[in-house]
DNA sequence: GTCTATAACTCGATAGAC
DNA sequence: GTCTATCGAGTTATAGAC
């Protein structure tokens, strides 16, 4: 919602989102450092100098794209979050809307962990977006359920890390998890689908009150 | 490659030792494609040519280096999941030493989940070690568990994936749990290192037969 | 707006002196 | 073994015709 604003995409299919559609698809596969404006010219289907036409230069280009990415995979967290809902309802949402969102994108957390870290400066100052889910609303909650005896205590940063982890991380790391487990890749896509039960039954599992 | 049959690591403190420092730590924090020959060089204390002496091409040097991360990592794995202890014990100490190794080396899952995405054939190929782990006998435990009810019901699979999970991806993820969470790089020193704890806690928690 | 051509620069790699 | 000097390929970016 409330796309415009900050200008994160262009619009319909001129020329301008050909470019972006294509230097998307490249940055998010290659990162900044793998990725070169031939690469994304030939994509697009056009020259390369209309890249600096549209976009002045190569950093620019790349703060657009990775702009947009993670509005799209903050947004989702938000989403969910800060929603008014008994929390039981609310964890299983949320690990169904984050596994949704990372299984249709896979690119996404790979993306933004290996591009934080290589550019730690850039990203916080320039593409980190200013509307960031507030989990406080989240936090309250969990306390509540504990005061009540209704689940077992646990600090609630650390649930939702635990959470987010799980979620996340299998997707990020699938190869080394397939060979890990010596998986094929059609035993691990059915792993993969599987992880939206399996993560919401061991967290509920683990917040059962004794 | 005249170097040494499994080769991880060249000895005592010659050249080409520095060399090998240098391009660890500069491919660790920059990847392949960001690290250039130069920076190690710099950093080594050496010339540019010198690289190539020792190590033919820039695509060795790296091989070698990764080579080396890799094996790290994955002998921290093998040790505790190959022995024999009861179940609960041998959780805990995986978390233990998983955590550990990840926290003395917090670039080591960065590295090896970016470059595998980077470079899948390469990874597998000429850097995975053999002597992966083998964590069957693991399985068989915990499906032995189960069946004499001290434990719920969990595919084995997904336990040790839930369990990696909340052990790596928060130090991969630092900078966006940071954010997330609005800790101060200080709070989030503190938070990682309650993280053995916690994880512990949480798997045990959620193992607890109904 | 879109193209070709090319400038300016970076990087991996090699030659050759010592 | 270690250095300086340089080549050649590849990359970002710009100039200028259309």
């Amino acid at each position: 919602m409330a796309k415009r604003e900050t200008s994160t995409e262009p619009s319909s299919d001129t020329t301008e989102q050909k470019i972006f559609d294509a230097a998307h698809e490249v940055f998010s596969q290659k990162g900044m450092d793998g990725s070169t404006m031939q690469e994304i010219a030939d994509r697009a289907g056009i020259n390369k100098a209309l890249l600096h036409y549209y976009y002045r230069s190569k950093d620019k280009l790349y703060e657009m794209v990775a702009r947009a990415i993670l509005a799209k995979a903050v947004s989702a967290i938000r989403e969910v979050l800060e929603k008014e809902m008994p929390l039981e309802e609310k964890i299983k949402r949320f690990i169904e809307t984050y596994i949704g969102v990372i299984s249709r994108n896979t690119f996404i957390p790979l993306f933004i962990i290996s591009e934080i870290n290589k550019h730690p400066d850039r990203f916080i100052a320039t593409i980190l977006p200013d509307d960031l889910p507030r989990p406080q609303a989240f936090f309250q909650q969990v306390e509540a359920e504990i005061a009540a005896g209704r689940i077992r205590p646990i600090k609630p940063q650390h649930l939702i890390v635990h959470t987010i982890s799980m979620c996340v991380f299998p997707f990020v790391g699938k190869p080394m998890m397939a060979v890990l487990l010596g998986m094929s890749p059609d035993e691990m896509r059915v792993f993969l689908k599987e992880r939206t039960a399996e993560v919401t039954d061991f967290v509920l599992a683990a917040l059962r009150p004794e």
